[in-house]
DNA sequence: CGGTTTGTTGCAACGGGTTGCAGTAGCCGC
DNA sequence: GCGGCTACTGCAACCCGTTGCAACAAACCG
């Protein structure tokens, strides 16, 4: 298990760039970091205030709320919209990428940098706008569920 | 003002349309509707809430949001959700549409259908994904504040 | 017109997330 | 090591929206 003395990076220098911000390292904060460290893809905010709790019982839901800021303004994560507007949020996103949310089969798929690149594109181009594709779920009907209605 | 006796279509068909599918007709829903069909645009369901309870003081919010599923059933509303993962509701949509957000300067803008065209392609040739651009928010910077941002 | 069926309502409780405030406790300087 | 500044925490209340359930009332039928 990864204890809280052996973060890697990005995570091993939070406490530094809090710092030099004015900003406090705290155990609520620790916390927090400790279980994003051991979490790759994404995650919920009640997942996470729910991991945190299983560390601390003592958690409260707005400290984690409020420490999530503080890191997605640090960029160590991000956060957006599921297909039913709730947050969620990307630990240390490798590469930007949004999501794609079948209404039908309810199933989940990444829009990577490459496949977003001709929709950011087109957004480009037609209102000048600058996507921020982190951000982004799509909701819609995927090719197999597309493909089944048109030959229902 | 425009009166429940007095609907345009397609609200006009609605308590038919309802009796078709073997639904009912209740004072409820006639406010709603009434409130729906003096609206055109966009509404948050808390405004719409609050707007039936101007008409009638005991509006229930579940009640409300309950009609809202039934009249997007029937395609009166389309649903999605904002730049915070509230829902947004469109009323009788003309044609289909998004929406822009700027994080930046809070500006909001249609995505209409032409405009969305190249980007409901772009994950269609892609993903073999269909969207639902009724149901698409995205965030990003747009063109006057990534000019600034560019400029500073 | 009264009885029956069953879709709907109101209510109360809940879930996820936010906010204002008073007390706490990191961090810095001496 | 001590004190002070102020960021941060915990709490409690709130907002938006959903859900389970018992009572109600539209609509249909004889």
């Amino acid at each position: 298990m990864s204890s809280a003395a052996s973060l890697h990076e990005p995570w091993a220098s939070v406490r530094q760039r809090l710092r030099d911000r004015g900003l406090r390292w705290t155990p609520q904060r620790r916390a927090v970091i400790g279980v994003l460290a051991a979490t790759n893809g994404h995650l919920t905010g009640a997942e996470l205030v729910e991991r945190c709790r299983a560390v601390d019982t003592a958690t409260i839901p707005s400290t984690v709320y409020r420490t999530l800021d503080v890191l997605e303004e640090l960029g160590l994560v991000r956060h957006g919209h599921g297909a039913d507007g709730r947050e969620e949020f990307h630990v240390r996103p490798e590469a930007e990428h949004g999501h794609l949310y079948c209404a039908t089969c309810g199933g989940r798929w990444e829009i990577g940098t490459v496949e977003g690149r001709a929709m950011v594109e087109a957004l480009r181009v037609t209102n000048g706008f600058e996507v921020d594709l982190s951000h982004v779920t799509v909701v819609g009907r995927c090719r197999d569920c597309a493909r089944r209605a048109a030959t229902a």
